[in-house]
DNA sequence: CAAATAATGTGTTAATTTTACACATTAAAT
DNA sequence: ATTTAATGTGTAAAATTAACACATTATTTG
């Protein structure tokens, strides 16, 4: 394969079909797409799982997840998928980190591509027919089947970290919010408690809520005005970072 | 496929058998990795970059990229296009992104796994042989072969936020370095200036820099005093990050 | 129907962090 | 010995974050 280019001798210039024998048909490998679906209800994050298909994992549960397709994008696969088993198809969803270890899936080499997708519970909540399916309790996740629950923790941290940074939160809450549904949301994804007032400062300095004049029906108190994000204001104001912080 | 499991009928259990099954040759793809070498040196960031060897794409460079062999780590590929590349096995390495559109590979449907790597190129600069094999400064990475530009810009992207929340920064410069030799990285990566004295406060604040003892040599200026990072304190240490700002 | 309840809604102050900015010090080069 | 070009340090203003209290409103209860 040594070829002439420009009068120099160039080492291992490769056609087309040089490629293709490299990639024999030995050397691929089955990749799959697994989602982690979160969901937000009773003020509690939920992650939709399935009781696993596979003899090994009986009674384990586990993401929700199929192969790729080789003439399939890896985002479609993760619609694919979503379209399912939600019905829905216009939710949020990202790529989060891909899993290869050899022996992840015992019968066979599969590299998995994890993503994360954020969907309204109460959009969808009667979609879920199949009694396999099942809303969790991030909290009471444990010893999912494969390495699930390695990948399920990731894209946990991962959400954690990027609620912080990027308004992808308000996919879990429906179009009109209350400031106490934020609240609750971030608290529960963070874990954490956090101080009702300097909450609301803070989402009304960044100015990013709209005021729809509408308020909260049938609560046991006094109602709360309803909000919705204006994501058109946040996609050309969003804010650049600087700052160092380990 | 119909099994009963603790007395209740259970739909599609399936053996390792049957995965197999499914996993047929015809649903394999190639899968592959490529790393975005970063180094540092005269004060530029740079990226290691390769001619292409394909035919089609002649004469453009291309990210250092290998197969991935059934049985290999995906981690292990990295570590193994970086061994042969730069010599050095003890580098920084982290997976970034997969990108698997269709078309991305002209010969078949190749997915990859992007890591970024950060290398001291003081340690290596006689390593690379090859001279096909070539540093560029980031500033002047265009029109890549394949999709390897849009790898190279999320990879950019991803060192430029990553830098500024994890002390990943310290691989790129040798063990020992000056402030100001930190202080440049920090420009050159983020493509900024900062300012001088709040940069030191900064870092000092932090508490992570341990002084040496030692001085500049052969400077033609006041020596500046040598650091090294103090990564034991920085693991026991590190902040957990709270506060929400898009 | 009045009182009690349990939320929402708003503001102020202190503490912390970030930014802006100036001058003395040191070693090498002239 | 003087000039030069860095390093090294400090302070004050500005911005952000954290801590905290009270009036308001609709519902529920007696």
């Amino acid at each position: 394969m040594e070829t002439l280019v420009n009068g120099k001798q160039v080492k291992s210039v490769k056609s087309l079909q040089d490629i293709q024998s490299e990639v024999k048909v030995i050397n691929r490998i089955a990749i799959s797409v697994d989602c982690v679906i979160f969901g937000f209800d009773e003020n509690k994050l939920k992650v939709l799982l399935i009781k696993s298909d596979l003899k090994k994992f009986l009674g384990k549960w586990s993401l929700l997840g199929d192969l790729v397709d080789p003439k399939e994008e890896l985002d479609s696969a993760a619609y694919r998928i979503l379209k399912q088993r939600t019905g829905l198809d216009d939710v949020y969803l990202e790529q989060v980190h891909a899993f290869g270890s050899v022996n992840r899936h015992p019968a066979d080499r599969v590299v998995t591509v994890a993503y994360c997708s954020l969907i309204n519970v109460q959009h969808h909540k009667l979609k879920i027919l199949d009694n396999e399916l099942h809303w969790h309790d991030v909290q009471n996740v444990f010893e999912l089947a494969f390495d699930h629950q390695e990948i399920f923790s990731t894209c946990y941290k991962w959400l954690q970290k990027r609620i912080q940074e990027h308004p992808l939160g308000f996919n879990l809450l429906p179009k009109k919010f209350s400031l106490r549904d934020l609240q609750n949301l971030y608290e529960a994804i963070l874990n954490i408690k956090m101080d009702r007032r300097n909450f609301r400062k803070k989402f009304f300095a960044m100015d990013f809520l709209i005021d729809i004049g509408e308020m909260e029906q049938d609560v046991p108190h006094r109602p709360g005005k309803l909000y919705k994000f204006n994501f058109d204001k946040y996609s050309r104001k969003k804010k650049k970072w600087v700052g160092i912080d380990f």
